[in-house]
DNA sequence: CCCGATTCCTGTAGGC
DNA sequence: TGCCTACAGGAATCGG
Protein backbone atom coordinates (compact mmCIF):
# COMPACT_ATOMS: atom_id res chain seq x y z
CA UNK A 1 0.00 0.00 0.00
CA UNK A 2 1.85 2.74 -1.08
CA UNK A 3 2.66 5.78 1.27
CA UNK A 4 4.89 8.30 0.61
CA UNK A 5 8.08 5.84 1.04
CA UNK A 6 6.43 4.20 -1.23
CA UNK A 7 5.91 6.43 -3.77
CA UNK A 8 9.37 8.10 -3.06
CA UNK A 9 10.89 4.77 -3.77
CA UNK A 10 8.77 4.34 -6.39
CA UNK A 11 10.33 7.65 -7.73
CA UNK A 12 14.07 6.94 -7.33
CA UNK A 13 13.73 3.52 -9.37
CA UNK A 14 12.02 5.08 -12.22
CA UNK A 15 13.61 8.28 -12.57
CA UNK A 16 16.91 7.51 -13.83
CA UNK A 17 15.30 5.56 -16.92
CA UNK A 18 12.68 8.37 -17.65
CA UNK A 19 15.13 11.05 -17.50
CA UNK A 20 15.50 13.33 -20.81
CA UNK A 21 13.68 10.07 -22.20
CA UNK A 22 11.14 10.93 -25.32
CA UNK A 23 7.46 9.03 -25.26
CA UNK A 24 6.82 7.35 -28.39
CA UNK A 25 3.69 5.71 -27.81
CA UNK A 26 1.27 5.51 -24.93
CA UNK A 27 -1.25 2.67 -24.30
CA UNK A 28 -4.09 2.68 -22.11
CA UNK A 29 -6.17 -0.58 -21.67
CA UNK A 30 -8.41 0.38 -18.91
CA UNK A 31 -9.27 3.83 -18.42
CA UNK A 32 -11.14 3.48 -15.49
CA UNK A 33 -9.36 4.42 -12.52
CA UNK A 34 -9.96 6.80 -9.63
CA UNK A 35 -11.22 9.00 -12.17
CA UNK A 36 -11.11 8.43 -15.67
CA UNK A 37 -7.81 8.29 -17.40
CA UNK A 38 -8.04 11.66 -20.44
CA UNK A 39 -9.47 10.43 -23.63
CA UNK A 40 -6.44 12.36 -25.13
CA UNK A 41 -3.36 11.46 -23.18
CA UNK A 42 -1.82 9.71 -25.91
CA UNK A 43 -2.10 12.96 -28.39
CA UNK A 44 -1.03 15.18 -25.52
CA UNK A 45 2.38 13.07 -24.41
CA UNK A 46 3.07 11.15 -27.57
CA UNK A 47 6.65 12.80 -28.46
CA UNK A 48 7.16 14.93 -25.58
CA UNK A 49 10.21 14.60 -23.64
CA UNK A 50 9.79 13.60 -19.74
CA UNK A 51 12.05 16.40 -18.22
CA UNK A 52 12.08 15.42 -14.52
CA UNK A 53 10.26 12.82 -12.03
CA UNK A 54 9.11 14.92 -8.90
CA UNK A 55 6.84 14.23 -6.28
CA UNK A 56 4.39 15.69 -4.41
CA UNK A 57 3.15 14.17 -1.53
CA UNK A 58 1.90 11.01 -2.76
CA UNK A 59 1.14 12.32 -6.17
CA UNK A 60 3.92 11.53 -9.11
CA UNK A 61 4.73 14.59 -11.49
CA UNK A 62 6.19 13.60 -15.05
CA UNK A 63 7.15 16.46 -15.95
CA UNK A 64 7.32 17.80 -19.90
CA UNK A 65 7.08 20.75 -21.51
CA UNK A 66 3.33 20.75 -22.27
CA UNK A 67 2.69 19.81 -19.07
CA UNK A 68 2.95 17.32 -16.12
CA UNK A 69 1.59 13.35 -15.78
CA UNK A 70 0.40 13.24 -12.61
CA UNK A 71 0.34 9.46 -11.22
CA UNK A 72 -1.21 8.57 -7.57
CA UNK A 73 -0.80 4.97 -6.96
CA UNK A 74 -4.01 4.65 -4.90
CA UNK A 75 -3.48 1.76 -2.45
CA UNK A 76 -2.67 -1.43 -4.81
CA UNK A 77 -0.45 0.62 -7.80
CA UNK A 78 2.98 0.08 -8.80
CA UNK A 79 4.97 1.42 -11.73
CA UNK A 80 7.89 -0.82 -13.69
CA UNK A 81 10.07 -0.30 -16.29
CA UNK A 82 10.72 -3.10 -18.67
CA UNK A 83 11.24 -4.08 -21.86
CA UNK A 84 9.49 -2.85 -25.02
CA UNK A 85 6.94 -5.70 -25.55
CA UNK A 86 7.17 -7.27 -22.64
CA UNK A 87 3.28 -8.69 -22.76
CA UNK A 88 0.76 -7.15 -20.37
CA UNK A 89 -1.19 -8.87 -17.79
CA UNK A 90 -4.28 -8.43 -16.22
CA UNK A 91 -4.44 -5.12 -14.45
CA UNK A 92 -1.81 -3.93 -16.65
CA UNK A 93 -3.65 -0.58 -17.49
CA UNK A 94 -1.07 2.19 -19.15
CA UNK A 95 1.97 1.97 -20.68
CA UNK A 96 4.42 4.55 -21.57
CA UNK A 97 6.87 3.45 -24.50
CA UNK A 98 10.12 5.26 -24.20
CA UNK A 99 12.52 5.79 -26.86
CA UNK A 100 15.41 3.92 -25.39
CA UNK A 101 13.48 0.60 -25.78
CA UNK A 102 11.86 0.47 -22.18
CA UNK A 103 8.62 1.25 -20.82
CA UNK A 104 6.45 2.36 -17.82
CA UNK A 105 3.88 0.93 -16.81
CA UNK A 106 1.31 0.97 -14.57
CA UNK A 107 -0.33 -2.00 -12.77
CA UNK A 108 -3.45 -1.44 -9.86
CA UNK A 109 -5.29 -4.27 -9.71
CA UNK A 110 -7.97 -2.29 -7.26
CA UNK A 111 -7.88 1.02 -9.30
CA UNK A 112 -7.94 3.12 -6.86
CA UNK A 113 -5.12 5.36 -8.50
CA UNK A 114 -5.00 7.77 -10.94
CA UNK A 115 -3.31 9.21 -14.42
CA UNK A 116 -4.15 12.94 -14.86
CA UNK A 117 -2.83 15.13 -17.37
CA UNK A 118 -2.35 18.87 -16.31
CA UNK A 119 -1.02 21.81 -17.75
CA UNK A 120 0.60 25.06 -16.37
CA UNK A 121 1.73 24.86 -12.59
CA UNK A 122 1.04 21.33 -11.06
CA UNK A 123 0.83 22.48 -7.82
CA UNK A 124 -2.34 24.79 -8.50
CA UNK A 125 -3.67 21.59 -9.35
CA UNK A 126 -7.37 21.00 -7.75
CA UNK A 127 -5.72 18.27 -6.10
CA UNK A 128 -2.81 19.61 -4.83
CA UNK A 129 -4.13 22.85 -3.86
CA UNK A 130 -4.93 22.70 -0.46
CA UNK A 131 -2.48 20.03 0.71
CA UNK A 132 -0.55 20.22 3.75
CA UNK A 133 3.45 20.08 4.27
CA UNK A 134 5.81 17.49 2.90
CA UNK A 135 6.44 15.49 6.62
CA UNK A 136 10.43 15.82 6.04
CA UNK A 137 10.44 19.26 4.53
CA UNK A 138 10.87 22.20 6.82
CA UNK A 139 7.45 23.71 6.57
CA UNK A 140 6.36 20.72 9.02
CA UNK A 141 7.65 21.51 12.08
CA UNK A 142 7.19 21.41 15.65
CA UNK A 143 4.87 25.00 15.63
CA UNK A 144 2.71 23.61 12.55
CA UNK A 145 1.67 20.23 14.18
CA UNK A 146 0.67 21.92 17.52
CA UNK A 147 -1.32 24.86 15.51
CA UNK A 148 -3.07 22.24 13.30
CA UNK A 149 -4.09 20.00 16.61
CA UNK A 150 -5.24 22.67 18.76
CA UNK A 151 -9.08 22.36 19.47
CA UNK A 152 -9.32 19.30 17.67
CA UNK A 153 -11.45 16.70 18.75
CA UNK A 154 -10.90 13.85 16.72
CA UNK A 155 -8.42 11.04 17.46
CA UNK A 156 -4.84 11.85 17.10
CA UNK A 157 -4.16 8.87 14.53
CA UNK A 158 -7.15 10.52 12.35
CA UNK A 159 -5.25 14.00 12.60
CA UNK A 160 -1.65 12.86 11.26
CA UNK A 161 -3.01 11.18 8.59
CA UNK A 162 -5.53 14.16 7.26
CA UNK A 163 -3.82 15.85 4.64
CA UNK A 164 -4.10 19.43 5.17
CA UNK A 165 -2.42 18.67 8.53
CA UNK A 166 0.49 16.49 7.13
CA UNK A 167 0.66 14.73 3.76
CA UNK A 168 1.83 11.14 3.18
CA UNK A 169 1.21 9.52 6.28
CA UNK A 170 -1.25 6.56 5.42
CA UNK A 171 -2.63 3.58 8.22
CA UNK A 172 0.69 2.22 8.48
CA UNK A 173 2.85 4.86 9.26
CA UNK A 174 0.77 6.45 11.48
CA UNK A 175 0.67 3.55 13.71
CA UNK A 176 3.91 3.44 13.87
CA UNK A 177 5.01 6.89 14.55
CA UNK A 178 2.47 7.33 17.52
CA UNK A 179 3.83 3.58 18.71
CA UNK A 180 7.48 5.31 19.09
CA UNK A 181 6.19 8.91 20.31
CA UNK A 182 4.44 6.52 22.98
CA UNK A 183 0.96 8.13 22.57
CA UNK A 184 -2.44 6.04 22.28
CA UNK A 185 -4.00 6.69 18.65
CA UNK A 186 -7.22 7.49 20.38
CA UNK A 187 -6.16 10.20 22.62
CA UNK A 188 -8.60 13.53 21.38
CA UNK A 189 -5.55 15.78 18.76
CA UNK A 190 -6.09 18.89 20.86
CA UNK A 191 -5.48 17.20 24.42
CA UNK A 192 -1.65 16.62 23.38
CA UNK A 193 0.95 18.60 25.31
CA UNK A 194 3.19 21.04 23.35
CA UNK A 195 5.72 18.75 24.59
CA UNK A 196 4.23 15.63 23.16
CA UNK A 197 3.44 16.96 20.07
CA UNK A 198 7.54 17.88 19.80
CA UNK A 199 8.08 14.17 20.68
CA UNK A 200 5.45 12.92 17.05
CA UNK A 201 6.48 15.59 15.06
CA UNK A 202 10.52 14.01 14.99
CA UNK A 203 9.07 10.26 15.33
CA UNK A 204 6.70 10.60 12.45
CA UNK A 205 9.72 11.94 10.42
CA UNK A 206 12.39 9.43 11.75
CA UNK A 207 9.58 6.38 10.74
CA UNK A 208 9.13 8.21 7.55
CA UNK A 209 12.91 8.83 6.19
CA UNK A 210 13.52 5.24 8.05
CA UNK A 211 11.38 3.54 5.89
CA UNK A 212 12.48 5.65 2.72
CA UNK A 213 15.96 4.35 3.79
CA UNK A 214 14.57 0.63 3.68
CA UNK A 215 12.86 0.61 0.42
CA UNK A 216 9.00 0.94 1.45
CA UNK A 217 7.15 -1.03 3.38
CA UNK A 218 5.57 -4.47 1.33
CA UNK A 219 2.97 -6.33 2.95
CA UNK A 220 1.49 -7.94 -0.36
CA UNK A 221 2.40 -6.39 -3.51
CA UNK A 222 4.05 -3.38 -3.43
CA UNK A 223 7.47 -3.42 -5.79
CA UNK A 224 9.91 -0.25 -6.44
CA UNK A 225 10.74 0.46 -10.25
CA UNK A 226 13.15 -2.11 -10.01
CA UNK A 227 10.76 -4.90 -9.19
CA UNK A 228 11.99 -5.54 -5.31
CA UNK A 229 9.99 -5.38 -2.51
CA UNK A 230 10.42 -2.73 0.63
CA UNK A 231 11.96 -4.22 3.47
CA UNK A 232 10.44 -1.92 5.98
CA UNK A 233 7.70 -4.44 7.18
CA UNK A 234 11.06 -6.02 8.91
CA UNK A 235 10.65 -3.52 11.34
CA UNK A 236 7.09 -2.59 11.82
CA UNK A 237 6.37 -2.43 15.83
CA UNK A 238 2.55 -2.40 16.32
CA UNK A 239 0.82 -2.51 12.28
CA UNK A 240 -0.84 -5.76 11.82
CA UNK A 241 0.35 -7.41 14.67
CA UNK A 242 -2.57 -8.10 17.20
CA UNK A 243 -2.22 -10.40 19.84
CA UNK A 244 1.77 -10.57 19.49
CA UNK A 245 4.14 -9.31 22.04
CA UNK A 246 5.27 -5.75 21.83
CA UNK A 247 8.94 -5.68 20.70
CA UNK A 248 9.90 -3.36 23.75
CA UNK A 249 7.82 -4.77 27.00
CA UNK A 250 6.21 -7.88 25.51
CA UNK A 251 2.86 -7.19 26.07
CA UNK A 252 0.38 -7.83 23.80
CA UNK A 253 -0.54 -5.57 20.99
CA UNK A 254 -4.07 -4.53 20.83
CA UNK A 255 -5.92 -3.35 18.00
CA UNK A 256 -9.28 -0.82 17.61
CA UNK A 257 -11.09 0.29 14.87
CA UNK A 258 -10.89 4.40 14.49
CA UNK A 259 -13.38 6.15 11.94
CA UNK A 260 -13.31 2.68 9.94
CA UNK A 261 -9.56 1.92 10.16
CA UNK A 262 -7.84 -0.31 12.06
CA UNK A 263 -5.07 1.03 14.71
CA UNK A 264 -3.06 -1.01 16.69
CA UNK A 265 -0.93 -0.27 19.64
CA UNK A 266 0.55 -1.30 22.76
CA UNK A 267 -1.48 -0.77 25.69
CA UNK A 268 1.36 -0.51 28.24
CA UNK A 269 4.19 1.79 25.97
CA UNK A 270 1.57 4.47 24.77
CA UNK A 271 -0.85 6.76 27.15
C1' DC B 1 -15.49 24.82 9.80
C1' DC B 2 -15.59 20.27 11.82
C1' DC B 3 -16.45 15.55 11.79
C1' DG B 4 -18.23 10.93 10.68
C1' DA B 5 -19.95 7.93 7.10
C1' DT B 6 -19.90 6.42 2.43
C1' DT B 7 -17.89 5.39 -1.96
C1' DC B 8 -14.86 3.51 -5.55
C1' DC B 9 -12.40 -1.76 -6.58
C1' DT B 10 -10.63 -6.58 -6.34
C1' DG B 11 -7.55 -10.01 -4.07
C1' DT B 12 -7.23 -12.55 -0.02
C1' DA B 13 -8.48 -14.81 4.21
C1' DG B 14 -11.63 -17.06 7.11
C1' DG B 15 -15.95 -19.61 8.03
C1' DC B 16 -18.83 -23.37 6.95
C1' DT C 1 -12.74 -28.24 -2.56
C1' DG C 2 -15.59 -24.40 -3.16
C1' DC C 3 -18.74 -20.87 -2.21
C1' DC C 4 -19.80 -16.72 0.45
C1' DT C 5 -18.71 -12.81 3.20
C1' DA C 6 -15.78 -9.54 5.44
C1' DC C 7 -11.99 -6.82 5.12
C1' DA C 8 -8.15 -4.04 3.50
C1' DG C 9 -7.20 0.96 2.24
C1' DG C 10 -6.38 6.76 -0.12
C1' DA C 11 -8.96 10.31 -0.26
C1' DA C 12 -12.89 12.74 -2.36
C1' DT C 13 -17.42 13.78 -1.25
C1' DC C 14 -21.62 14.14 1.10
C1' DG C 15 -24.64 14.85 5.08
C1' DG C 16 -25.36 16.57 9.69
Amino acid sequence: MPELPEVETTRRGIAPHLQDQRVDAVTVRQPRLRWPIPADLAQRLKGQTILAVKRRAKYLLLETAKGHLLIHLGMSGSLRILSAGTPAQKHDHLDLVLANGRLLRLTDPRRFGAVLWCEGEPLAHELLRSLGPEPLGSEFDPEHLYRATRGRKIPIKQCIMDNKVVVGVGNIYASESLFLAGIRPGIAAGRLSRARIETLHGCIRQVLAAAIEQGGTTLRDFVGGDGKPGYFAQQLNVYGREGEPCRVCGTAIRQIVQGQRSSWYCPHCQH
